[in-house]
DNA sequence: TGTAATTGATAGTAATACTATTACTTTTGC
DNA sequence: GCAAAAGTAATAGTATTACTATCAATTACA
């Protein structure tokens, strides 16, 4: 199927960089070597010096692509929603059952994640470790409400809209699904950290599969009345 | 009940500090102080500078107290998981039916706190506020392998396991009891968050109670078989 | 009363998170 | 084919952070 579809860009909103780093292939090297190097050192540790000094350019070069660390991080969380977003969209499209919808649309939200050709910039996997450590320090900050207000985290919620669209037509009844959906995209964040860095707060004995299961087993439990 | 209760003095693990601040009135203050700073200012600009400022302590003495600003979150939070599980312990002691000591547990994870007056120099209130913007930056760090070896996440793992055997006396046969606690756990925390910086990832219509009513209804149905 | 422990005051260091300036090198528009 | 514009490199500089070190003043307590 992949090869079929024309390749979509994702776009990332403008006021999370200064020159949009898909325009150039410097910036498009430090999309790359950010990813790379916030998984390998962590993300407070990770600074535009070290960063520069993997790409050869002085840090002042970044400053002109990328306001502050928080931008590229808010840049990076906001890639990968949209990116969930097309592959959710593409996994439920034509699905007639409304059970088997919200079944694909939790497997992506919680199965783990595999390289996709079509960006070949960035590293899917390793973001997708990124936003389980990382992501949540977007939105855990003194800025929170003013960045909500000027709309920084639209696409983070309009993806657990559509997941939340789907649960209302399993169950139109059901009152709370963002809270459901919501719980589950970070749920299965920590759950994956656990089983890898904290062990004994999951129960995992068959990998990854048993998160993703864990997760579609609670949704329809709990959405069924 | 609470009058009649000999003080419960809360330990914390003495490698989170270099002097124990419990020993003097300056530690004391130094961790009174804290969360008043932590919860005006965030972690990330909490500092030892600012904390001496408001204490009137040059930034020196608060190192005699505890090695770094991490040290201080592991404290604090530390203390908070130690003072729940003595909360937990009390609330669901001598509880016949099993339904309603997991009922009364998972309110006790999710509801609103209230100062505690038995430790008058923590404001519970505050603390819990910090847990739930703060506390996973406790471990989304890049030392949690090494940090997680030495022992220092036991106290939130034995909370954990104290609840799950609970899930377990009412339903011996669910296999995720670990998974199923700490996601309702670090559920309430960003549920609670969303609620105040992020509403609509939530369904909240009726304050704080629909949390916790939402996740007792989850954990639940998801046991029940 | 004397000694040890604690605290205060001050200074210093390497690193961080930027901003600013200038000069060199590509693009590109005509 | 050339000039202007735009982009990049190189360097320097600032305020702040996260500590460490030293030494004097104070307090505890035996």
């Amino acid at each position: 199927m992949q090869e079929l579809l024309v390749q979509l860009k994702i776009q990332v909103d403008e006021r999370f960089f200064i020159k949009n780093p898909d325009s150039t292939e410097l910036g498009k090297s430090i999309v790359t070597n950010s990813i790379l190097l916030i998984d390998e050192l962590g993300f407070e540790s990770f600074t535009f010096k070290k960063l520069g000094q993997k790409i050869g350019s002085p840090e002042s070069t970044i400053y002109r692509y990328f306001e502050s660390k928080h931008k590229v991080l808010l840049y990076l969380t906001s890639w990968y929603w949209s990116w969930l977003e097309y592959r959710l969209v593409m996994e439920t499209v034509n699905i007639m059952s409304s059970s088997e919808k919200l079944n694909r649309a939790i497997k992506i939200l919680t199965e783990p994640v595999e390289q996709d050709s079509n960006y070949s910039h960035i590293n899917e996997v390793l973001l997708n470790r990124i936003i389980i450590v990382e992501s949540a320090k977007v939105y855990h900050t003194k800025e929170v409400d003013a960045e909500n207000q000027e709309g920084f985290f639209s696409v983070y919620k309009r993806l657990v809209d559509r997941v939340s669209d789907i649960v209302l037509e399993v169950n139109p009844l059901f009152n709370c699904p963002q809270m459901l959906i919501s719980t589950v995209i970070e749920g299965a964040h920590h759950q994956k950290y656990f089983s890898e860095h904290l062990p004994a707060l999951t129960n995992i004995k068959n990998g990854n599969r048993d998160i993703s299961n864990f997760f579609i087993d609670m949704v329809f439990k709990t959405i069924t009345t």
